[in-house]
DNA sequence: TAATACCTAGTTTATCGCCA
DNA sequence: TGGCGATAAACTAGGTATTA
């Protein structure tokens, strides 16, 4: 039997939010993604006929709705009920900064996974000026990015974008994420000799203000098997 | 309880249509 | 012609039901 065969509002909920990465999915729509490769690039372990599959299924529980793009591609646009979901997804990256945490293993770290998550994390309002981040991460493939990053936005290009880059960043992929999840701060990094970067002093010395990190990075992960006083 | 068959979810690979 | 967006088909792995 499919579902949990129950009019429990919270199972009904379940039967459509806890499919297998379903939950990623609305994520990435609620953060912007409209195409089916930007979902693709935010979730690039989920398989493509999943992901359509996903789409569909939600299409039918009323969360997504699929419209007619200008270059003939569909959009998918979260819904009203999709937008009142935001909230149990908001509260569950929290809830798994604070209790989820666990060793980063190897196959949880992906580049290009966090370069799109990064696209959307510059901190905007204090960038000095309009400028190119170049990053390099030897352990990775594709191992150079970057990020054309101005007032209103930051754009990410997987290939040369053919401007001056102003400052260069040089990093292994943990590192990175370590940074961008809080585990290692920026300055601590650089201290240890882990992050190289290279570029003009007004930018460097702002880096902490602007550089992106995850939107749960302020929040203070919990003591495991911490027991609530009574 | 173990062996087997079957079912389902998910992945990989190939393919198609469209557009620049 | 190549890249992008999307889907189909074949295959695999894991779970479940059935039977001895």
């Amino acid at each position: 039997m499919k579902g949990y065969g129950s009019f429990c509002p919270v199972a009904k909920a379940a039967e459509i939010l806890t499919e297998r990465w379903t939950l990623l999915v609305l994520r990435e729509l609620l953060l912007g993604s409209r195409h089916f490769n930007q979902l693709r690039r935010g979730i690039p372990q989920m398989s493509p006929t999943l992901l359509s599959k996903r789409l569909h299924t939600l299409e039918e529980a009323g969360l997504v709705a699929r419209q007619s793009g200008d270059n003939g591609h569909w959009e998918y646009h979260p819904t009203q009920a999709a937008e009142e979901a935001w909230p149990i997804i908001d509260a569950l990256g929290y809830w798994g900064h604070r209790w989820a945490r666990s060793q980063l293993t190897p196959n949880e770290l992906h580049a290009g996974r966090l370069m799109w998550n990064m696209r959307r994390s510059f901190d905007l309002k204090h960038v000095p000026c309009d400028f190119v981040l170049y990053i390099e991460i030897a352990d990775a493939r594709p191992k150079r990015w970057w990020f054309v990053v101005k007032k209103e936005e930051a754009d990410l290009c997987w290939d040369d974008p053919g401007f001056k880059v102003d400052i260069c960043l040089y990093a292994s992929l943990l590192t990175l994420v370590q940074i961008f999840v809080d585990e290692m701060p920026l300055p601590r990094a650089c201290e240890l000799g882990k992050i190289e970067i290279d570029g003009p002093r007004h930018l460097v010395n702002s880096m902490c203000a602007w550089f992106p990190r995850s939107k749960y990075a302020n929040e203070a992960p919990a003591a495991a098997g911490q027991v609530l006083a009574s």
